[in-house]
DNA sequence: GTGGTTGCAAAGGTTTTGCATGTGC
DNA sequence: GCACATGCAAAACCTTTGCAACCAC
């Protein structure tokens, strides 16, 4: 799944594991925070070309926060829909075999060939939603 | 659903006849486009904000088109999930009840309490398909 | 060595906001 | 009349791009 001719450089891993270990949604700019704590050098149209990259080679997967932004998570190849929670940003993987019947049966009642399809839930997660009563 | 103290104005009627006679998702720019040619005074950042008025209302969604662009689609109460056609920009609405399993199946699997989801599915229509091949 | 990558700053484009004026209700 | 809405332009904002230096392969 990675293209050809992409590189591995330390800018790269630093953004990947930085991606990876928040295991949460982050915004392009909040990730340059985080990382330049410790990497101050790091620019942020780097970590932009970085998760634009892990986007194409499907290690992580963008969607829309309110506000216009995008956000980023790390995702596996097995899981590309997400429960997003709107209190702390964690993000939880949908577990597909939920999804599967809804994308057969969407092609089944609709002439309509689906290229690929935005599935993410908001709302809050378990212990937000402990703490929010 | 309709916000207490929100006005009916001749420019929020006007941009929500343009969005739903268009039948299709539009960016607010290129609905101001279309909207100019009959109203030339109509200015950008009243489209924007009668946009957001209607999505907050329920009677239109947003999505997010390539290159971090907003689309906007007119929307009744009891559709808020499309089938968006990347070449024709045609919207279609998707059957509910074809979704309604999958919102329930999610609340059973996960501990996570939806609040809304975002269910759109990308590809050609089946217009678009046809000529596509 | 070659061609992808980085960092910086500047540009680009979309969306929002300030403010004076206008207008539903 | 009051609060909300409009129009215009400026500002804010996120994101992309140009370019010289750099470095992975």
């Amino acid at each position: 799944m990675v293209s050809r001719g992409r590189r591995s450089t330390p800018q790269r891993v630093i953004v990947a594991e930085a991606l990876a270990a928040a295991r949460r949604a982050l915004s392009a700019q909040e990730l340059h925070e985080r990382i330049n704590a410790g990497h101050p050098t790091l620019g942020l149209a780097t970590v932009y070309r970085a998760l634009e990259a892990q986007v194409q080679d499907g290690m992580a997967s963008r969607f829309e926060r309110d506000g216009h932004v995008s956000a980023y998570v790390a995702c596996d190849a097995t899981h590309h829909h997400h429960l997003v929670c709107t209190r702390c940003q964690r993000v939880e993987d949908l577990d597909e075999t939920v999804v599967a019947p809804l994308l057969s049966s969407v092609g089944r009642t609709h002439d309509f060939q689906v290229d690929h399809a935005a599935l993410d839930f908001y709302g809050l997660c378990g212990s937000c939603r402990k703490r929010a009563r």
